[in-house]
DNA sequence: CACTAAATCCAAAACGTTTTGGATTTTATT
DNA sequence: AATAAAATCCAAAACGTTTTGGATTTAGTG
């Protein structure tokens, strides 16, 4: 493996002048860059990150913790979009990406900071962490830079980017509302999920606005996970049959609630309305297909990425950014058909 | 940022005797080492990844090079299992694993090997990557130890993971045959991949083990993409009524066969039974759901990073790992219902 | 030509580790 | 007590870069 020495030696030069060569800098003749720069070529030279991080002290690099990266985030596939998101933006920025693991043995021994600290990752995203895992204060506490999906947090060099969830909630709520519905519930995901909280609160807001008592044994928790929807939502359909929607925070849950729908021999959507959360692949495919709050988790990932680095190079920006969501109607709602 | 140096001085020691006090060397004294490490943990130490990188050379870290990582793979979970099992194995062995960004424009001026010889990753796995992309020549090429998934390349320090997809595509096509269909066409994706190969020549062999005539204008292509599938297949049974089934060779063409059949009034499974390649969650929760020949990708990705990593500590392993693959019957398939 | 300014170059230090080869101290043996 | 062996420690070099502060050369000016 080739090294400016080598180029130095071979070009007839000093190591700093290669250095300054191939990295652009005015105080070098055209003629000797061109030199150097043909000599590297011939060597086959490509430079040491390694060294460089070492004495630049920064490693060009930003590390992903997703809490929940395993098979289980394959049939949702909001991971792996926002994924794609965090490489696109962090590729165009000349970043690196260093994935950690965070759901080996290893951690337990090893905290998120002291891999961030030893991979001198210069900044971190957190996804999918629950408001509270203990390392998510870790984090936030460090001095180490970081944008959470999902979770508000901002302080100095500490930002997150989220959906309006509040507002997505309401639209599902107020077009189930505006198809003749009135007895709504609402099957939300644990309360550790910050978007729970803010889904639920869009969903309680749009009925008081709409003057429609609200019963809190009718917001039901399914616990983000198909088949607990699918379990609660069988207990609860059974025994409220003058239900005639229900809004889920989350497609997967939807899923759920349409399966229990369709033990019971309830016809979805002539009986029973089902809006999902996060427009899932699964949400175009299932039978019928899923109305659902549509969030462009692409984007969550790119914002992320651009926020991070910003935070990093000091620039003047908002901590905190909020995308929009927008309602995807499709075969799951229809009409109030129950007579009152 | 406290370095072994602080903790040299503090404790009193050299920092010789701090590096073989925390790496376990024999050759220092019980007490010394726990001062060291109590100092070592009162200063919040943590080591220097990068430096030791430098110095060791080897930077316990294998780089991700993923040919397609963009929002169209999250249909298609595949990537994104893959990249899960990976990341476990990786963890497992206390690796860290870099993702490449090669779908930038970066990558038109950096080279897949420049990428892995800065970051000086010590092995690579290539996902996704099309037999004809010149990088991949360039890959096996270099000297950097690689594993390539889905790609039958062996060498010095070079291996491939696979699934066994000549007897995957047997089992389907024994299977359609053993219900009674004698007019099976077949979807295949496109020709530059290893595995299309493979699948056309479990077809071709199962039919004439069956001896059945080859027809080779129903090897139909679908390019591996839905829109592309659904297209060629909606030509295909408009001009072939007698067929009854389609072994396609990835879900999401199946998928695109469905809708085919569906926009032409074909009920499936009775008049025509469909067979998918991958068990992607989709096929599943399609209507009907699919018949599919099932990869198990986690450990793919899982059966990858370890033997890269086998690759790396030269042990004495088998370049190529096969995996076996299993049909899985769901509701796309049935007995042969058409009159002969 | 003499002098200054600009252009071009370079030696050495620094980044935080590991490792080598030896020095010093302690322990064991006679 | 003298010696050998073992245990414990350390100074210095090395990894491949960037950067500092200055040295040398060239070009410009009167």
């Amino acid at each position: 493996m080739t090294t400016i020495k080598d180029i130095a030696r071979v070009a007839g030069v000093s190591i700093t002048t290669v250095s300054r060569a191939l990295n652009g800098y005015s105080d070098v003749s055209e003629k000797t860059r061109r030199r150097i720069q043909e000599v590297a070529k011939e060597l086959k030279y490509s430079p040491n990150a390694v060294a460089r991080s070492l004495v630049m002290n920064r490693s060009k690099t930003i590390g992903l913790l997703v809490s929940e990266i395993s098979r289980e985030g394959a049939k949702d596939n909001f991971t792996f979009e926002v994924l794609c998101g965090i490489n696109d933006r962090v590729a165009e920025l000349d970043y690196d990406l260093i994935l950690f693991n965070t759901n080996s043995a290893q951690q337990k021994v090893k905290s998120y900071t002291q891999l961030c600290r030893e991979r001198r990752v210069e900044g971190v995203i957190l996804q999918g962490i629950k408001t509270d895992d203990p390392y998510l204060e870790e984090v936030i506490e460090s001095d180490i830079p970081c944008v959470v999906v999902d979770v508000p947090i901002t302080g100095n060099k500490v930002g997150y980017v989220s959906t309006d969830n509040v507002d997505g909630a309401k639209k599902a709520v107020q077009y189930l509302i505006d198809l003749g519905h009135q007895q709504i519930a609402m099957m939300n995901g644990h309360k550790k999920a910050f978007v729970s909280q803010k889904r639920k609160e869009g969903y309680l807001a749009t009925l008081e606005e709409n003057e429609i008592p609200i019963k809190e044994d009718w917001i039901l928790n399914g616990e983000f996970r198909e088949e607990q929807a699918e379990k609660v939502a069988l207990y609860f359909l059974r025994n409220h049959s003058n239900v005639t929607a229900i809004f889920c925070a989350s497609d997967l849950m939807a899923l759920g609630v349409l399966k229990a729908a369709k033990t019971l021999n309830i016809p979805v959507p002539s009986q029973l309305s089902v809006i999902g959360y996060d427009d899932i692949v699964l949400a175009e495919y299932a039978t019928p297909s899923l109305t659902t709050v549509a969030q462009d988790k692409y984007q969550i990932g790119y914002e992320a990425a651009g926020l991070l680095i910003d935070l990093l190079a000091e620039k003047e920006t908002n901590n905190a950014r909020i995308l929009k969501s927008n309602l995807k109607i499709r075969q799951s709602t229809d009409f109030n058909n129950k007579k009152a």
